[in-house]
RNA sequence: GCUACAAGCCUGGCUAUCGCUUCUUAUUAAUUUAAGAGGAGGAAAGUCCGGACAGCUCAGAGCAAUGCACCGGUGAAGAGCCGGGUCCUGAGUAAUCAGGAACAGAUAGUGCCACAGAAAAUAACUACUCCGCAAGGAGAAAAGGUGAAAAUGUGAGGUAAAAGCUCACAGUUUGUAUGAGUAAUCAUAUUUACGGGUAAACCUUGCAUGCUGAAAUGCCACGUAUAGUAUCGCUUGAAGACGGCUCGUCUGAGAUACAGGGUAGGCAGCUUGAUACUGAUAAGUAAUUAUCAGUACAGAUAAAUGAUAGCCCACGACAGAAUCCGGCUUACGGCUUGUAGCUUUU
RNA sequence: GACCCGGUAGCUCAGCUGAAUAGAGCAAUUGCCUUCUAAGCAAUAGGUCAUUGGUUUGAAUCCAAUCCGGGUCA
């Protein structure tokens, strides 16, 4: 039992010294028109099942995120807002690593996440897919930094 | 117990961790950090009506266009709501009850009414009466069959045969008078007429409507090209306000098209208002209104309420604010109360 | 937020100033032709005229409400 317990306060404790870093706040969502604007007529994108990826990655900037559904695939707001929370929610919990490493190369990304399947998904499918583009993100940044 | 209707309430709860957004306080070089408080709906939906609010010269005349159409009340207003009238449908012997109505005008005019039928609107085929040898002429509209609809129906008089041609009764209708009612309208008396329907066909009459909508509008910041080509114009007036057209009034030096360039950031508007709900009192048949007391009230801007784990009721429908209100319509799970109907048991 | 169109056969469309059997092309099925297939010829079937009410003697058509689809406005 002692170390289990042991194991779980250790998490407890890493958790609220890293605290500060699981944040989504306004600066670090893309809200600016225009440069939404221009990821989708002058970034590069790639797919993977449920999401369309558009992104590009520039100096002297900050990694935003911006997600968003297709009303023609959900026609109710709600579907759509349910579908913007829990991509935010994976982003927000799996994005670190991508932000050191844009830090260590002194970069900034921006990345527009697109729904494009016409079922609701759960939590897991989203989490699993988020993780598996952050992977991609890094093979991409590592690339054309070199 | 089930079904239907009406009214009201709820949108799982608690704990832990991480996270979003607004405000307040403190703090910081800094929207940095910390604490506290607040954070979707009855329909937020559809955009079907009506406003508030804002701007445009406080908005001129005529035509056109659109909408509405029994009466009264209510309210900021309405195609809403409440009450009343008339007509229609159903039930009933009846009194009456329930439901519905886009309920001005068909005698202002025009159009349309398939097939059938003689004829679908100033009716005449068969049949009828009279004249005539006959062909035919005249009269008249009872009877016949068709159709959704056929010239008000029944009886009597009348006639050559007939006919509201005349009379009685009945129905519808026009006006007048009296009475009731705020009025629509109703009752009674008298009078006029009875050559169809359709206005959700055009239309006529009456009334209403200035236009554009928070992407309105005001302010600040940033930036480019006061450039290029073509056409028109510069007081002999382009173009605009002005909306579909014409006139009129006002403004008065640029306007339009093409190609190209720039910007698309912030603040205000922005949420407490014709506020909503609850209770009491008063007015009213009611909708609703007045007074007093209490409670409540998001404000984002690629757009905030979420994720994970555990426990408890037991699997939680429809569904997400975007300037704000009053209605209407549509979607829909559960609980409570009331009313009505059916069934079962005592 | 404001506003405008459309819904007819399996598909693409006519018909929408009301009149009864709702048409056309392609596709489908059957037969003929051909050694067989295609093409061609002949025939056949297939429709809740988006839904629900209303007006009318009569509605795909006119009117109202709803559902679904598409589009315009910086």
């Amino acid at each position: 039992m002692a170390p289990s317990r042991l194991k779980r306060d250790g998490v407890f404790l890493f958790v609220s010294i890293v605290a500060k870093q699981f944040t989504l706040g306004k600066s670090e969502r893309l809200k600016s028109r225009k440069a939404i604007d221009a990821l989708f007529k002058k970034g590069k994108r790639f797919s993977l099942t449920p999401f369309r990826v558009f992104y590009s990655i520039n100096k002297n900037a900050a990694l935003q995120i911006g997600c968003g559904a297709s009303s023609r695939n959900f026609k109710r707001a709600v579907d759509r807002n349910r579908i913007k929370r829990l991509v935010r929610e994976a982003w927000r919990l799996q994005k670190n690593s991508t932000q050191l490493l844009l830090n260590e190369k002194n970069l900034g990304l921006h990345i527009f996440l697109v729904y494009t399947e016409k079922d609701l998904p759960d939590y897991d499918l989203i989490n699993a897919q988020v993780e598996k583009i952050i992977k991609q993100l890094f093979i991409i940044i590592n690339e054309s930094s070199a």
